[in-house]
DNA sequence: GCGACAG
DNA sequence: ATCTTGTCGC
């Protein structure tokens, strides 16, 4: 269960290549937008990879799959689309609806080498894709104030990947990164149009839900 | 050498 | 991520 890290560097500067940091134009409306994330079981050792679709604009559940799928690697900052890109792609790969917007649970381009799961997850399947992840991973941003709205550009390598957000008053901020596909300024606008009163805008926030097997919850474990 | 470090 | 109940604060 060794991994060669160097060589997984390699492979991550090369996909890093192939993001695209622009996209989804000002009268971009879609269709279907869908969350994803994973979840772990059995010790550690079967990933739960959940993708929940949802359509524009009511955010209504269309369709939610779920695919589990044995874990190859170990948890490694710096490493984490390796671990949960194979659960993503399987669920991903079982949808009949075609998401025209993937917000995933994790960082997009702020990473050490710009590839985060929801670059990674975005470059395999070519989709519009946004980092939603609940800690700084890497990047430098101003104090952000109280208020929920509160927001801060998020600085990696001297060039903006995306934004710090409270998303919610009296919660930790959300941060938020281009994936692929998209711009830093549409990121942060999809981000806040997918908000309904929770920190997590609600692609992502039942995604994790599923995926962690939180209650209120378990309804969408069975039945498919 | 020391600290940081998504999920 | 996961193991886990109550509890403090708004």
């Amino acid at each position: 269960m060794t991994a060669d890290y160097a060589a997984l560097k390699v492979q991550q500067l090369s996909l890093a290549a192939d993001v695209v940091g622009e996209g989804l134009s000002r009268d971009f409306s879609p269709g279907f937008i869908a969350g994803g994330d994973v979840g772990f079981e059995q010790q550690g050792t079967i990933a739960r990879g959940v993708i929940v679709v949802l359509r524009w604009p009511g955010l209504e559940i269309v369709e939610h799959r779920i695919a589990r799928v044995p874990v190859t690697l170990p948890y490694i900052p710096g490493f984490l689309s390796f671990r949960e890109c194979p659960a993503l792609l399987a669920a991903w790969q079982q949808l009949t609806h075609r998401p025209d917007l993937l917000l995933i649970d994790g960082q997009g381009i702020a990473h050490p080498r710009g590839l985060g799961v929801a670059s990674h997850i975005g470059v395999l399947t070519d989709v519009p894709t946004i980092g939603i992840a609940k800690n700084r991973l890497c990047g430098e941003y101003s104090p952000l104030e109280e208020g929920a709205g509160a927001c801060q550009p998020l600085y990696c390598h001297h060039q903006q990947a995306g934004w710090v957000l409270r998303s919610k008053i009296r919660c930790n901020p959300l941060f938020i990164s281009i994936g692929h596909r998209v711009s830093v300024d549409m990121a942060l606008f999809w981000t806040q149009q997918c908000l309904r009163g929770y920190r997590l805008p609600e692609p992502t926030r039942l995604a994790d839900g599923i995926a962690s097997r939180r209650k209120g919850f378990q309804r969408w474990l069975n039945v498919q």
